[in-house]
DNA sequence: GGCCGACCTGTGAG
DNA sequence: ACTCACAGGTCGG
């Protein structure tokens, strides 16, 4: 059990706040206190290993990780938390760009956006709407347990792993069964989305999206059944590369709102429902003022709003190692 | 174009 | 104990 060493400082990524800060809900703390979680690997080639898992742990100087397979671990890393971003360089620039993002900046150091598996990415989302994050997480939890394979190398520092559900799986999923993992309303979009993905092309249809301009792939995805603007803003900037792309949830547009649109005309005096061209001149403001990296700036306004509403502290909960999350279900 | 309400359901504030 | 609104939205009328 070999552990590489990376030489990446905590402004440079930060593990706990990357990984519990919203964007993505699988990873989870093992026995031994290392972050952990099995990896779809975009785009394998058939054939080869479709799932990598990765174990990751870090000190004040270092970062610690383990993948098996061990071969392309390295490369995996790097591409899933980008590391080729200069974050401590784009913090500055967006404190230059706007002093109230400097508290955001200062609690949350080393938080990266990540670049996700665009599969996972969309049906994770899909899980989301109107629901708490400990939902969020039980449904995604409850899926993987069901539909997803588990761990060729079994248990691990105490945990069962099991991969993500292709679409293939999700597209003939249980209705009722869904719901019982309390999906709930979410449970038919996911089955009916997955069904539309595999009707498009698939996997290789999703992660194609990465190589159309942002209006053009968000276009693609809102065609699909329980997908509207957030969600499709979510995918955009977590997994298909696009950086601008700016998902406005409430805590989005409540900060906007009262920060940036309060002048006279602005949206503050707006329609009192929260509408698509709200939506639109929020996204449009935000990108105006922080730039083509401007969904990273989202990601940090909207992780300090849950630290300043307290949730923060029932959040990182969530994450403690559980023994009850390793058994398969039913 | 804007403005409802419905959609599932566990949780926590009152 | 027991309501009751609420939670990273979306869709149809």
């Amino acid at each position: 059990m070999l552990v590489h060493t990376l030489f990446y400082p905590l402004p440079e990524l930060h593990l706990e706040h990357t990984l519990i800060c919203g964007q993505a809900f699988r990873w989870k703390l093992d026995k031994e206190g290392w972050w952990s979680c099995l990896l779809p690997i975009t785009d394998a080639p058939s054939g080869a290993a479709r799932h990598r898992l990765v174990r990751i742990w870090q000190d004040r100087e270092q970062v610690y990780y383990q993948t098996f397979p061990q071969q392309g671990g390295l490369a995996h890393i790097r591409d899933y938390f980008r590391l080729d971003v200069d974050l401590p360089s784009l913090a500055s620039d967006f404190h230059a760009r706007d002093p109230h993002l400097a508290d955001a900046l200062h609690a949350f150091p080393g938080l990266r956006v990540l670049r996700q598996d665009p599969e996972e990415c969309l049906f994770s989302f899909l899980c989301t709407p109107a629901a708490p994050l400990y939902r969020i997480r039980g449904g995604i939890a409850a899926l993987c347990r069901a539909y997803g394979d588990p761990a060729p190398q079994g248990e691990v520092a105490g945990v069962l792993h099991h991969g993500f559900p292709p679409a293939h799986r999700l597209a003939e999923a249980s209705l009722p069964q869904m719901q019982k993992f309390g999906l709930g309303f979410r449970a038919k979009n996911i089955r009916e989305t997955a069904r539309q993905v595999l009707a498009n092309g698939g996997a290789v249809w999703l992660s194609g999206l990465r190589s159309l301009p942002y209006p053009d792939a968000k276009a693609a995805l809102m065609t699909l059944p329980g997908v509207g603007d957030k969600i499709a803003d979510c995918v955009c900037l977590f997994s298909l590369d696009k950086d601008d792309a700016i998902p406005v949830d409430t805590h989005i547009r409540q900060i906007a709102q009262r920060r940036y649109l309060t002048s006279p005309g602005g949206l503050g005096q707006g329609p009192k429902t929260f509408t698509r061209k709200a939506y639109i001149q929020i996204g449009d403001l935000l990108r105006e003022r922080f730039g083509p990296m401007a969904g990273w700036a989202q990601q940090y306004l909207f992780y300090h709003d849950l630290y300043e509403k307290g949730a923060w502290g029932s959040y990182t909960a969530l994450y403690k190692y559980d023994a009850e999350a390793v058994r398969p279900l039913q």
